[in-house]
DNA sequence: TATGTTGTTTACCAATCGGTAAAATTATGT
DNA sequence: ACATAATTTTACCGATTGGTAAACAACATA
């Protein structure tokens, strides 16, 4: 053992991901990561390596940390769970637009490198994974209760599609009515699902 | 007058707008454009001002041309036609997955930039609305002839959606076996809608 | 207290970035 | 033929990029 770290690396990568997530990777500098976090380029690049490797561990802490938090209102509350989701986001992005115009984590950075980094279409899947599972433990009560016209899986599997469909939207800068038009009918589609609506 | 051009200025787009199709804005140099179009830095900047300038045509272009092919499948088909048009799109992923992990211009220049550059948000606003548009289009036959269950709005946001969710899934390199089940689903909410159907 | 090991600081680097000034070239109007 | 106006060519620029070498400082162990 020798000197200590003198800061908190989880405190850090947070600062790093918020740094990404709100202006993707390419744009953002290593200057910007500095201010950020207030650490000298050096004392990143001994902590973290490369830029990229600040990415990964940026990412892997919003799968960690961040999704977990948005994801909890889903679990086992059922198709109301799914479609509050849903009326949670539109209000989101109603309240605070900033935030939600950063988009997803994931996502953005899904775009911005496509496949050509095994690293990230890793972690791609495990959030596809992590979105579609929350979707999926949601339904499943309501399944086995006979409430859910349907099977899980695709039904978690159209919520994912639309919640991506918005994130792009909403990043695009589309109006405030718009979105609240598209989150209406994806609400409207999660509850036919209940047995005996519509 | 004087001095005639001596490339052509459509063509030299067209490579443009590959380049930024297939890399992205930020992740594509000059150099990257000089390669494409075999142009030397100083031609593209006395043609097009700037870089920004070039992407600005480059997305016209892809408006004007690439969309209109895409989607002409799409017209006065009807409900079949937008469920032919999203078989057709796992077709692609498919078959080309190349190509189809580059994704929609559009869409990936509306995640790099957000609503920072008002130039590219009135295009995505145009962009949406022509996809809407020509999912409304094919719809609205039906409509009139009773064949569609539900409003022909709701539903061409909904497809909207659902393409905008396909296009980030394929680009963030998901396994094709994932693709084509969502695709799937998509095929069978938009058959759904047949008057009759289930 | 001496030493090995790690973190911090400072200063720096080559490479690349987007962009441009100016000279050389070429078609056109008269 | 000649001046004009535009394009092409060539060479270049300052700023910024991600990244690092080396000197210095602090802790653990012996």
């Amino acid at each position: 053992m020798a000197r200590p770290r003198e800061f908190d690396t989880k405190e850090a990568i947070a600062s790093i991901c918020d740094q990404f997530w709100s202006d993707g990777y390419e744009a953002t500098g290593i200057a910007d990561l500095e201010s950020a976090t207030g650490l000298a380029r050096a004392r990143l690049y001994s902590a973290f390596g490369s830029k990229q490797g600040m990415l990964y561990e940026a990412i892997d802490f919003y799968l960690e940390s961040r999704i977990d938090v948005i994801f909890s209102r889903v679990d086992d509350e059922g198709i109301a769970g799914v479609a509050n989701f849903f009326r949670t986001f539109a209000q989101i992005v109603a309240e605070n637009p900033e935030r939600a115009e950063m988009g997803c984590l994931v996502v953005n950075s899904m775009i911005e490198f496509g496949r050509s980094e095994p690293e990230l279409v890793e972690r791609a899947d495990r959030y596809r994974e992590r979105v579609r599972g929350a979707f999926r433990s949601a339904l499943e009560r309501d399944a086995a209760e006979g409430r859910l016209a349907g099977n899980v899986e695709s039904l978690a599997d159209l919520a994912y599609v639309m919640l991506m469909g918005l994130y792009v939207t909403v990043k695009g800068g589309a109006p405030l009515e718009e979105i609240n038009r598209l989150c209406g009918i994806a609400i409207e589609v999660v509850e036919s699902w209940q047995v005996g609506a519509k």
